[in-house]
DNA sequence: TAGGTTAACCTACAGCTGTAGGTTTTTAAA
DNA sequence: TTTAAAAACCTACAGCTGTAGGTTAACCTA
């Protein structure tokens, strides 16, 4: 009901680091990071992110300012449910696991996974 | 371009427990787990997987017989190096500990998966 | 063998997504 | 003040997705 495409998050990676945007910027840095969109198919996904809920227009003065209305985390929160749901039935450990198995992390990244979950544990024993 | 829809998850997740079914069978384990779809709906499901690569279909005899021309781990793979790329930009440390963060795992399977990664070094240490 | 039940096959349709093309309005510059 | 550029706003269209409804063909049963 309230995912985002594809093409809405590269949009949205955008707001999210940028704060409140001009549509000139929001092209500028698009096409730094490498995308070749129309011009108006970026003005497509605003306005479809806005009628989304996502982003938020400052309509005083033009051109108009686009920010992103809800975080990152949130969206991430609920594609990763989701996948847990779908993909992993139910299962939190089947799909970190799963994704362990099939993009190994770097000794580094392991490490510091591990730091993660000491530090969850520790978490958890707290009143 | 080879992804699986929501719905055709579900319909695999029949596929790659079952073996070769007929659409009756398909159904009933659907059914068995609370999916409420005419039965047409299995079928145009089934065609497009088909035409996806994904289902193998068997037709000696009638009924058809419809089995899983992929693996699970395919699509997994598949669905969760997307996710990397588009939603953690490329990280999979993000992508992990970013999940652990929103959908704490519970002590017995922070444990499991301590393990797990305790594995994984020893294996980046062998030879 | 005629009828009912399944399954196969064909068709449909609305909403979402990727990807824009026009048209109008506003603003800044010449 | 005419004019060009940018931005806002409206429209489009094909492919994918969820969700079926008909129609035909084949098999089982009375």
């Amino acid at each position: 009901m309230a995912g985002l495409s594809d093409a809405e998050w590269e949009v949205m990676d955008i707001l999210w680091t940028g704060g409140d945007l001009t549509l000139a910027e929001i092209r500028a840095q698009l096409r730094a990071a490498g995308n070749r969109w129309a011009g108006n198919t970026v003005q497509t996904f605003l306005a479809r992110l806005e009628k989304k809920g996502a982003v938020r227009v400052s309509r005083g003065g033009l051109p108009y300012r686009y920010g992103a209305a809800r975080s990152r985390e949130h969206y991430e929160r609920e594609l990763l449910g989701e996948l847990k749901k779908r993909v992993f039935r139910g299962s939190g450990l089947r799909m970190v696991s799963s994704f362990m198995q099939l993009e190994p992390l770097s000794r580094e990244d392991l490490a510091e996974l591990r730091r993660a979950i000491d530090e969850s544990v520790g978490e958890e024993d707290a009143p």
